[in-house]
DNA sequence: CATGAATGAGAGTTCATTCAT
DNA sequence: TATGAATGAACTCTCATTCAT
């Protein structure tokens, strides 16, 4: 059972956050079971040999990627805490899902699967998850919003944001009138932050 | 290849019904990905040779699986439809949300994972869940609840309540109080209905 | 983690047995170390897959084979229990052992060679020393031989005999005259057995 | 292929022995195929690149080591050769003899293990045995003790002597009784040396 | 129509050795 | 001369699928 190493000189520090990088990213485009280490050996750059120096595993790499890109890929949230009236604050946070739903639009659906087959990766999402909702809350209290059972109500406007976002992303259902279901939840959110 | 077999003695609907059945059973329990053909036939009590005979490979399975046994398992509601207040509908449409997800605690998780790593599952369960949402309006509209962007809405109604039997059942954020969580969901439902 | 297979079949036990025959002489012909599971797949005549279906790793091969066939390698000695005479009886276990050490020459020594590293050989080998040490015992009361310490001497003769049919059969120590070494031997087991 | 480098220097000489000394005590601790290059270099405060500047491969190492260790791990015998009576001679041989399995217990397996597997260290080992058993000639000649067939009778002497150690270090056979031994083996070496 | 033994490509992982720095 | 990162062939083992019986 070799040893993982802790890269020392420069340039396998470079190697390490390519596999991690380059793997990751593998990963998410194409799914963790239809890819093999050769695939993500090939797409880094590097030898098979080399991820077994930085990684003890193939699934690491997968734990380690989302260690590190979890919260940009998943928690977005607008960082500007100005003074903002409320309507600014939800079409923000709206906007700024969706675009980072666009954005990682592959990577999304294949990370949720990944993290509701293993624990592990559950465990870590949902502290990520519940970490957001506190972070949400204060940015809130910053610009004056200020609720009761402040952490259920934003834990449910998130939860209403991310569905909107992942519907307007995939348009998985054709019927649905895109305009119509951003109005009412916009309206529920106004509610929520009554 | 050798040609999949359509039963048509008496027997033989059995043995692909027990494959079937029995299958999808050890796929949601176990995992897709964590058990193999063997397993599969041992749990139904058949020869992996039978598992060829009604089925052109491993997915075929879980697909044929998926289509006899999704909206059951992800997608109930109340069926019977007698006058009601909206206030009793709103309760038993969680209510009935909460029973099920407890019911199919693991099957869930693994069946969201399975979905959003399979383009055709994918469609088939949007499909499924656009079917839902068709009919909970009709159920509705039964009980003289009549909206305007009903689809939108309803759609809207149903992320919540699944939200929220999800949080319930599964518990991943300790610090969310179960109650206030009700409580608001219930709320905004109200709001959705009006 | 796939269950290991008890063949049920007439045409499997054949073929666990020529995996265990073949693969168990291939690894005392070559030496463990210098083959892999597909040479012994393809000297068996087999599959790799098969080797998995009856066997579940690469040492059990080995020790099965041990298991089986460890008396008739390294452990031979007289059967036939007629009256005969302290010198007849001396020279039929010298005879016998050279027979044996000449015809099994290269897997005694791989034997060997594995049972000084692996713990769970290394006890195999022992206790069938020791059984053959009494059985060595009772074969000399039946011809009228009884002795005090008799499991002590009859250890040290047999270590006496095997060391002998080493040399003899290797020629290891060219300047050693076979014959002398011969003759010391005997006297001393004659000691021994007086 | 790069050439091994022959040191000149006064700091290369000791890294090569080094190399050499921690490196063989490691085969011998763990096991040849136990243990890596990485291991060795590690063991010996080296990189893996100077392993390669002063041995051709891992298999070297060992064979220097051997060549190097082999008299004085596998092969001690009383050194100080004033009068002694032959009782004292016997004594003094066994003594040295488990003194020093107890010593290297765990080496002495390993390297029985590893000489019988390969041609060239068995060679090796043999030389080494000879010339041992040459030595005991001389030894007892010096303590007025002259035989005839004296190379055949020292080497089954040793071997007497080594089986005991053997059986005395491992106490493999815990139905033999230490004393009982150790009794038979003295009365028959004094019937080798009379 | 049922059986389960046989298959073999492909998986993840290791490690002796090389070579740029 | 010393380093340790990089290499990639070779290893053991798995499993969906086939097919003789």
């Amino acid at each position: 059972m070799p040893e993982v190493r802790e890269p020392k000189k420069k340039t396998s520090i470079e190697t390490k956050q390519k596999i991690l990088e380059k793997g990751f990213e593998l990963i998410c485009k194409k799914g963790y079971h239809h890819i093999n280490c050769i695939d993500i050996a090939n797409y880094a750059g590097v030898s098979t040999g080399s991820i077994y120096q930085y990684f003890s595993n193939k699934k690491d790499i997968l734990i380690s990627g989302m260690n590190k890109y979890l919260t940009e890929i998943m928690f977005p949230y607008p960082k500007n805490n100005t003074n903002k009236t409320k309507e600014e604050i939800i079409l923000e946070f709206i906007e700024e899902s969706l675009k980072n739903h666009k954005k990682y639009k592959i990577q999304h659906e294949e990370l949720i699967s990944i993290v509701h087959q293993d624990k592990e990766l559950a465990k870590l999402y949902q502290e990520k998850e519940l970490e957001l909702t506190k972070e949400v809350v204060n940015y809130l209290k910053e610009n004056n919003i200020i609720l009761e059972n402040s952490l259920e109500k934003i834990h449910i406007m998130l939860s209403l944001i991310d569905n909107l976002s992942h519907e307007l992303t995939y348009h998985h259902h054709k019927e649905l009138q895109e305009q119509a279901l951003i109005t009412e939840v916009i309206k529920l959110i106004n509610e929520i932050l009554k």
